[in-house]
DNA sequence: CCAATAGTGTCTATAAGACACTATAAC
DNA sequence: GTTATAGTGTCTTATAGACACTATTGG
């Protein structure tokens, strides 16, 4: 019942790891414009036992003198090659039958990164994307795929569908969709975030009307050219600086969490 | 970045605790009807260095077989000799510099109890309300307390903070006040804890309306007595196994908690 | 011109809040 | 009867959704 006096019993306490669920928003391979947009996630194949050879998430022990926030994020840089647009923390999963071999805490996040940035890694048919990370181990996949919904390590699966539902929430309820985007954007772009993680259909005219409302959301004055129709206004988020988002949990829905970093 | 391959790194991995946040409804120590109802928490005064003599969360290291959940439920059964009503998962402290001795990861978790069932423990006057625990080294505080924002032990205030704004979400979101009372309630019993945990003030004929629409309220037939006007109904919630909460993730917001243990 | 999407206006259904009103107990 | 709270009815206002309509580009 005492709060870390926990020396004596230190070869007893469960081993600490962080994992992270990487969101990041690409078209299927044939890559026309016309092809559906779809989140994938990227996965580490395993080279050891238990689950050998079977697809995890990135993760790895924590080290003695690293915060968690900083782990998750170096999962994602050494998975990737990227920096996240948005870490948060997900759930400590402590089971005791996580694993077969020696029993393990993992703490999870998730992250988004932008469109364009998941060029770092192979997909799924082992064709590189980009000269970024060449690991024949790191391969990235569609969250609906069945290597995803079935086949990973340990409960990888349901971790997957826990962060996949806590991503829907925090877009409904939060701003940020444009996170899986570049600086400036359409309106469209965010509606088409929206569909594609909600698996829905909006209406665009409320759509936009409802975005339009949310603060911090400024006009560029530019315009996106180059579409076979009335080019449409591109949009940013102000400066976080200039509209801070109320200090510690108030609006942020974790302590020190859901950074741009 | 391989996960769960941690056997040989295990010496330099960070020490890992749970902690819980316990939340309960009482009246200050006059006891009178009239008094007002408040939140308490229970807090164990530490016995040894560092943070000696302040007081802290109860919580301890994670024995190397215990789910984090009924570790927490420990914590609870310990330190108050109560079971939860509530249970759930608040979040994972791993700063690096929560303590000035060695580094621990914590897992905190935040419970309500009812309010009868605090008679566990002595207040912070010392007087034992009952003789179920008489532990001296456990106290319950008014979260609004000098103490417990002031002078909590190690990152401790900021959790109850944190832990607070999570039961305030909850409660305007979810349905757990009714957790923080008896199996039969009034309504008006249901608005005093919203309106103690919100520390607001509701239209009791529109929070009447707008409970009665929320599923799983039934009414009992019985009517409360001994009051000095007419006499309310007595609610109840539908046995939750009839009224399953959707399975996984979908519904409670984490995976396998929020459970009336 | 047409096709396609950007962007506006407006009607409706629903829900939240304000608040008047009736009901039933203790005294 | 009075007082106090239980419980109902109803009006106003804010918001979400449906959907018609205009605007501006490429071809």
């Amino acid at each position: 019942m005492e709060f870390l006096n926990v020396s004596e019993r230190a070869a007893t306490s469960p081993e600490l790891a962080v994992s992270t669920v990487i969101f990041s928003l690409r078209r299927d391979r044939g890559a026309d414009e016309d092809s559906p947009l779809r989140l994938w996630i990227p996965l580490v194949r395993r080279t050891r036992q238990p689950y050998r050879g079977q697809w995890a998430l990135p993760g790895g022990p924590l080290a003695a003198e690293q915060s968690l926030q900083s782990a998750a994020a170096e999962n994602l840089r050494t998975t990737t090659g990227l920096v996240p647009r948005y870490l948060e923390q997900l759930y400590a999963f402590g089971g005791t039958d996580r694993s077969p071999a020696r029993r393990v805490v993992s703490i999870v996040y998730w992250a988004l990164v932008r469109q364009a940035d998941t060029s770092g890694a192979r997909d799924d048919r082992g064709a590189p994307h980009s000269e970024l990370i060449e690991d024949p181990n790191v391969a990235w996949f569609p969250v609906d795929s069945p290597e995803v919904r079935e086949q990973l390590a340990f409960d990888h699966g349901r971790i997957v569908e826990y962060a996949l539902w806590r991503l829907r929430n925090k877009v409904t309820y939060g701003k940020v969709a444009h996170r899986l985007l570049g600086d400036r954007f359409t309106l469209a772009q965010v509606r088409e975030v929206y569909e594609v993680v909600l698996d829905t259909t909006l209406d665009p005219a409320n759509f936009r009307r409802q975005l339009k409302g949310s603060p911090g959301l400024v006009e560029t004055g530019e315009h996106l050219h180059g579409v076979k129709h009335r080019p449409p206004k591109l949009y940013r988020y102000e400066d976080p600086v200039t509209a801070l988002p109320a200090p510690a949990p108030a609006a942020t829905a974790s302590p020190q969490e859901g950074s741009r970093v």
